[in-house]
DNA sequence: CGGTTGACTTTCC
DNA sequence: AGGAAAGCCAACC
């Protein structure tokens, strides 16, 4: 995850797989437990759809930062994944 | 040790 | 197309 390169985000089963992860829903629950005082850039993590997952204002927060990075939105906040989602690069 | 939960994903209706 | 249901697996109580 933290080889997501600023301005690019990652679906957390993109993560999972590439991590080598069990599952989507524990690399969710991998960052809960990290907590926002963490250097990783959690941010750049989206569903499956390119929406925000993290309600609250963590989850404004979140936005916020991916703005700052250069990440564009659609109109339902939305993230092209097309566009910014990142592919892992054969990370055995 | 077991039932519930969750920053998810996919499929079925 | 949008919502409900199931699958998934580690953490929590």
């Amino acid at each position: 995850m933290a080889r997501i390169p600023a301005g690019r985000v990652a679906t957390y089963g993109a993560i999972a797989a590439a991590a080598h992860a069990s599952g989507a829903r524990q690399v969710g629950y991998a960052l809960h437990g990290l907590g926002p005082h963490s250097k990783v850039p959690w941010h750049r993590v989206l569903n499956a759809r390119g929406l925000i997952s993290l309600p609250g204002a963590a989850g404004a927060l979140q936005r916020r930062r991916l703005e700052s990075e250069g990440v564009r939105f659609s109109g339902r906040g939305a993230v092209d994944l097309a566009r910014f989602g990142w592919v892992a690069p054969q990370s055995e």
